[in-house]
DNA sequence: TTGAGGCTTTCAACA
DNA sequence: AAAGCCTCAA
């Protein structure tokens, strides 16, 4: 088979171009992967480069698995040997070998967002700083932007980076969240990429050995990279100078997460002999939608103009549907399926739906569960965010590394054994007055007084498990230990001990989760309990491996930023509404709006044969219901583009007025958030099965056994989900209906 | 001092 | 819808 047959002419001329720095600008849909992996076909059949030598990374474990089987299908089983993943990962495999040389221990821990805040959480209290005022999630994130841009490895003053705004000392407890992690010995997502880098400018010998061993390096959607990433890359590649780099400026979405788009835009600075080549024929979408995204793309300022043209020529045009509220929004989807695939011949998984958050989610796994068709969650709620699974996680976590302290503090009462705050709290004291970590306080019976039976037990199912996986592998078989562990913490039994649905799933989920470890070991025999877990935690967004066969014919919904580099023959693309899409804390800011308009430009261009943009005008959402104006991204595709629906009609009457009133496609300065505690008669009725299911009506005069006398002043939710807002002498408060003992006075 | 259950609050995108 | 906080009973 001829590798450069079957390519274009940019397309071959990426593909031959092997020596040297080349930047190749992708347009959506110009056949990006499949340039990267004939490249690499190419390099080794062609050019005899050994596999190992070649060095590729993408974003997503996802994108990296694709791309490893397309290489497979070129080269045949040689293409296992290319070095093909994600930063992250790639990063732990050099910080496992070579990171005690910066004093990295081997088996450090991961910590993801959630251990993060817990660190977070501890200083904070040690600091008398209230968590409520400050928010560990927030303080998180914050610490972790500082690093993103990683001048710290540049040497700039880190005090001067810090934020002063905060009315405490951030530089302290930046320092302490440091010290924490190190004594824990663990390290979070940024500081993978970070030490690595700082590992490649202080140990010579390390990039001395790195650098002879990779000389082909590939790097995917290099317009999210952040600037440690490119720090890394650059390092990596500086002797060979064979460093080939592949993005589309216009579709950066990750600037939150500190990429960095003037990586790709100043390529041609770092390397004055940087070649670049532009692909920009589409081989995905019909013309109609190419425009559409083309429309919307164009009110970007900064942006590399681009000409994309259609391969596949002309199609349906887009079509464009407002919806009453966001149940017809859902209905207006499931019908317009059905259609599709009765008249057309579509089947379920053709179609994809798209929506700016993960909580939009829900109503359509509602309408879509009532119409009985299958459908997938990618993304969202996530197997690994389980509380059972991260529970044992935890449990094998902390035997890995006894010094991880955030995943001691989850399992130590879990489940519950008669170890409260207070003995925690004694445990810790005892910890920092003696210099040692908590599990030595622990495990050496230093606790002074005596020591709560559940202690001892701790101990024994700790060293137990210890003992164990001494012998894992070899003696014993990686997924026989996590099995004994599930039983011997007596977690098994605590789930089993309450009967009811709930813990019944939470089980399967733990022998699912064993399963997967039992795959891990079928595919690397010799693997260990630290390479599994680390296998695992930058695993984190994959799919739920509950429903393997769901996939087969089950239509996907996810959200817009887990759509990239996906394409589906049917796309809805929903919820565009102002402060929905663009959402509402982007579209202050001019950046804001344009990575939005990014944003949107990517949901659109998965598209190939159809695509649909729905709205609704009212949106019930956890703030109260909201009337929703159109969004700008629709306004900004020309009329003559797009086919125009309505859908729901009881509530349309209300719209009608309000657009009247609001004056449609008029630049609106009023806000278009109402509050429902306005009458209800003009607002128009949102799904009808939402009414009706209060006991109690407005300004209902009631008794509540704490608070005594009050007025029932808000009724909002439905079923067992009615909140009710009352007014006492003291104040008002809210209540779940379900919950609350009221009377009617 | 612990554990359970009631009440309250929270909600952008991700490796 | 779910997790976290708070209160109260044991």
């Amino acid at each position: 088979m001829d590798l450069l047959e079957n390519l274009n002419p940019n397309q071959r001329k990426a593909v031959e171009h092997t020596e040297g720095p080349l930047l190749i600008l992708a347009g959506a849909g110009s056949g990006k992967t499949r340039v990267i992996t004939h490249r690499i076909a190419y390099l080794m059949r062609e050019k005899h480069v050994s596999p190992y030598r070649i060095f590729a990374v993408t974003f997503t474990n996802k994108a990296a698995e694709e791309m490893r089987k397309r290489v497979i299908g070129l080269t045949g089983p040689e293409g296992t040997s290319v070095f093909m993943k994600t930063f992250h990962s790639a990063s732990v495999y050099i910080l496992r070998r070579f990171g005690e040389r910066i004093g990295i221990e081997k088996n450090f821990s991961i910590y993801d967002q959630g251990d993060q805040e817990q660190v977070i959480k501890g200083i904070l209290e040690k600091m008398r700083i209230d968590p409520k005022k400050v928010k560990p999630s927030s303080i998180a994130s914050k610490i972790s932007e500082i690093k993103d841009k990683a001048d710290l490895v540049d040497g700039a003053r880190l005090d001067l980076l810090l934020p002063d705004y905060y009315a405490f000392d951030f530089q302290e407890l930046y320092r302490e969240y440091h010290q924490r992690l190190r004594q824990n010995n663990a390290l979070d997502f940024n500081d993978l990429i970070i030490k690595t880098v700082e590992l490649l400018r202080n140990d010579a010998p390390t990039l001395g050995e790195l650098q002879s061993r990779w000389q082909y390096f590939m790097i995917d959607e290099y317009q999210d990279t952040n600037h440690a990433q490119y720090l890394m890359a650059l390092l990596l590649s500086s002797q060979s100078r064979n460093i080939c780099v592949v993005g589309d400026d216009d579709q950066s979405i990750y600037s939150w997460r500190g990429a960095d788009i003037r990586n790709i835009l100043d390529f041609e600075k770092d390397y004055d002999d940087a070649r670049v080549i532009t692909l920009d024929e589409n081989y995905r979408s019909r013309q109609p939608i190419l425009d559409s995204a083309s429309h919307v793309i164009r009110n970007n300022v900064h942006r590399k103009e681009k000409n994309l043209k259609a391969c596949k020529g002309e199609g349906e045009p887009v079509v464009w549907c407002r919806a009453n509220n966001e149940y017809g929004e859902a209905e207006y989807v499931v019908s317009t399926m059905q259609t599709l695939k009765s008249r057309e011949g579509f089947h379920n998984r053709d179609f994809a739906v798209f929506y700016r958050t993960n909580a939009q989610s829900r109503v359509f796994e509602d309408v879509l569960r009532r119409n009985n068709i299958p459908y997938r969650v990618v993304g969202g709620l996530k197997f690994y965010d389980r509380r059972e699974i991260k529970d044992m996680l935890a449990y094998l976590k902390f035997i890995a590394n006894p010094h991880d302290s955030v995943s001691l503090a989850r399992i130590i009462n879990t489940p519950a054994r008669g170890i409260g705050d207070a003995t925690v709290g004694k445990i810790r004291d005892a910890a920092v007055k003696e210099g040692v970590s908590e599990w030595d306080v622990i495990s050496q019976g230093m606790l002074s007084g005596r020591a709560p039976k559940g202690i001892e037990e701790f101990r024994g199912i700790i060293g137990h498990a210890q003992m164990m996986a001494s012998g894992v592998p070899g003696a014993m078989k990686l997924s026989d230990f996590v099995l004994d562990l599930f039983q011997a913490s007596g977690y098994r039994k605590s789930l089993e001990e309450e009967n009811s649905i709930e813990n019944a799933s939470r089980i399967e989920n733990v022998e699912e989760f064993i399963n997967s470890v039992y795959n891990f070991e079928t595919v690397n025999p010799q693997g260990t309990l630290a390479e599994f877990l680390q296998e695992i935690s930058l695993f984190t967004s994959e799919e739920d491996p509950l429903d393997p066969e769901a996939r087969d014919n089950s239509l996907t919904m996810m959200t817009v930023h887990n759509a990239k580099g996906l394409e589906f023959p049917v796309v809805f693309l929903t919820g565009m509404e102002e402060n929905t899409f663009p959402h509402r804390l982007s579209i202050d800011t001019e950046e804001g709006l344009e990575e939005e308009r990014r944003l949107c430009y990517v949901g659109i261009t998965r598209a190939m044969e159809r695509m649909y943009l729905t709205n609704a005008d009212i949106r019930r959402t956890y703030y109260g219901v909201d009337y929703k104006e159109t969004s700008r991204f629709i306004r900004e595709i020309p009329d003559g583009l797009l086919e125009k629906r309505t859908y729901g009609n009881d509530s349309f009457n209300g719209y009608r007025q309000e657009r009247r009133q609001f004056g449609f496609g008029a630049d609106l300065k009023k806000p278009d958030r109402v509050r429902d505690d306005a009458p209800s008669e003009s607002a128009p009725a949102p799904a009808p099965e939402e009414h009706g299911s209060s006991a109690y009506r407005k300004l209902d005069r009631v008794m509540h056994p704490k608070y005594g006398a009050g007025t029932v002043i808000k009724i909002e939710g439905a079923g067992d989900n009615v909140k009710l807002t009352i007014l006492f002498t003291t104040g008002a408060k809210t209540f779940l209906e379900k919950y609350t003992p009221l009377e009617k006075a």
